[in-house]
RNA sequence: GGCCCCAUGGUCUAGCGGUUAGGACGUUGGCCUCUCACGCCAAAAUCCCGGGUUCAAUUCCCGGUGGGGUCACCA
């Protein structure tokens, strides 16, 4: 086989999610396989929804995990920008041959118009789909707006023919066929000028010479797309193989409501990195031999796809940590003191810890037990329980803007940087938009995040503890709280 | 709801027509042991259901059921 060219195309939107690197792996062990090039590809084609740091966020969690890319926005190659951003140009050149040759049209129809129809299509119970309301609109007259600067997309014109389908071949589960009838006339150019998905893709996977394209199942039913985008440019599209979708246990996509998903999660909290990717490997792919512990090295040795299983598996927390507490007992004393002083034990992480502890401590051996919080994954809630309830406030009522903190934090672009300033800002803003006391809400996250009625200041406290734990454990307060009578 | 994908213990999986259905996590019981942990041993599966094909189906085909994904100017 030639050298195969594979790519992970994630969208710099947040943290770098597991799910990414689950897709990761299997693009960066078929690569190696085969010799091939595994390319990194940063989709961020939303400007609304991309967040800064998060595409260096994703650097780091692919190196820390060792799947390194050999072209990508940070280390170049021939077929570069790697940056979907920076490609708009050859974007529009692409949306102008099609808008030339009649397979696409430009449409202006507004969102609010389209929410219209969609409104008037769930009331008469049929099916969501655009209405192709521009298909056939004159195009002299669509460049004439155009031209004259009116806000509209591009839309990709799905052949009409009467019975047409298209057939995707995916090599992990055959032929899959879809009628045309009911594939949207995509929209290919939004108003802002940036490409959707659909068509970047298609346009930077050909361009790069992408052979394989391995995603994620959710794929699966915009491939079709894809593959008229393809016929539609007389390009030959490459191999597709749509992976099963990591679950939770309830077997739902994956999803922070659920699981921690953030790569640096784990890596904060103490997972080994080679244990990691193996417990990755061991869903979906199977070693075969009755063996479950490997090496990425030993993977891509093994790797076939006929290894591969196509269902969606669940993410086990469980079974994650038993391997990594496998892989601790099989270190040597010196090996794992050594991990356990860099992990813990850096000296910014201690020194910021340090200078909270000071004042705190009369002996030195009353640092251990007074900064142990800072260091624990979880912690117990057992002795401070009673003190989260809070006058006037129901349980529930607790509970819930635990929950709310947790979701407004992760989404709020001010508080990424989880400094103290930043946490400080936040919350207070927080507590008036919620009509909350800070005492109140301070006193919440103070018993959540530290297990203890007395602390260092609160935002430095949080800094220290760290994004992840702080965020693990806010939850896991709310899940205690949760399980507790009402008051 | 339409379309699409998937289906071996609770979970991850081995199996590729004939097996006492194997391994791992978890669970339960036991052993080891100054405690705990580790380690060791053991227990638990209508192979989703119903039809076919076949001398023979967990394995191949069809239908059902169940689960999931997707139906945006998000990826």
């Amino acid at each position: 086989m030639t050298p195969p060219r594979v790519r992970i195309a994630p969208s710099p939107t947040g943290d770098p999610h597991v799910g990414t690197a689950y897709i990761g792996l299997f693009n960066y062990v078929f690569a190696r396989k085969h010799g091939g090039t595994f390319v990194l590809r940063i989709e961020d084609t939303d400007q609304a929804r991309c967040t800064p740091g998060s595409e260096q966020a994703i650097f780091e969690a692919l190196k820390w995990l060792g799947l390194n890319w050999q072209e990508g926005p940070d280390c170049g190659g021939d077929y570069g920008p790697y940056r979907q951003s920076e490609r708009l140009p050859i974007y529009r050149e692409h949306v102008a041959r099609l808008l030339a040759e009649g397979k696409a049209y430009r449409c202006f129809a507004t969102p609010e118009e389209l929410a219209e129809m969609r409104k008037v299509q769930r009331e008469q119970k049929l099916d969501l789909a655009y209405d192709g309301r521009y298909r056939d609109y004159d195009p002299k007259q669509a460049e004439q707006r155009a031209a004259a600067g009116e806000p509209h997309v591009v839309r990709m014109k799905v052949p009409r023919e009467p019975g047409a389908t298209t057939t995707v071949h995916d090599c992990l589960r055959g032929d899959v066929t879809f009628e045309n009838r009911l594939i949207d006339d995509q929209v290919i150019m939004k108003s802002d000028g940036f490409p959707t998905y659909h068509l970047a893709c298609v346009v930077d996977d050909h361009l790069m010479k992408i052979s394989h394209v391995i995603r994620g199942e959710e794929w699966i039913t915009s491939t079709p797309k894809h593959v008229l985008l393809y016929q539609a440019f007389g390009w030959e599209a490459p191999a597709f193989y749509h992976l099963g979708l990591l679950r939770n246990h309830n077997k739902s996509k994956l999803s922070k409501r659920k699981n921690p998903v953030s790569v640096f999660h784990y890596r904060d909290l103490g997972y080994l990195p080679g244990t990691f990717v193996n417990f990755l490997g061991t869903l979906g792919f199977s070693y075969g031999d009755d063996r479950e512990r490997f090496t990425l090295d030993e993977m891509v040795e093994r790797f076939e796809w006929s290894r591969v299983s196509p269902g969606g598996p669940v993410f086990d927390p469980v079974k994650l940590a038993a391997f990594n507490a496998d892989d601790i007992r099989a270190m040597d004393v010196d090996t794992l003191t050594s991990q356990l002083i860099a992990h813990l034990y850096t000296p910014e992480r201690l020194r910021a810890i340090v200078a909270l502890a000071r004042e705190r401590i009369d002996l030195l051996d009353d640092f251990v037990p007074y900064t142990s919080f800072f260091f624990a994954g979880k912690v117990d809630y057992s002795q401070v329980l009673g003190k989260m309830k809070i006058k006037k406030r129901t349980r529930k009522e607790v509970v819930n803007i635990l929950k709310t903190y947790i979701e407004e934090i992760e989404r709020d672009p001010a508080a990424r940087g989880f400094t103290a300033p930043e946490l400080e800002t936040f919350s207070r803003a927080f507590c008036e938009r919620h009509g909350w006391k800070t005492r109140e809400v301070f006193t919440l996250l103070r018993l959540s995040i530290t297990g203890r009625t007395a602390a260092p200041p609160l935002f430095d406290t949080m800094a220290a503890v760290g994004k992840d734990r702080a965020r693990l454990r806010l939850r896991d307060a709310a899940d205690v709280l949760r399980q507790q009578p009402e008051w």
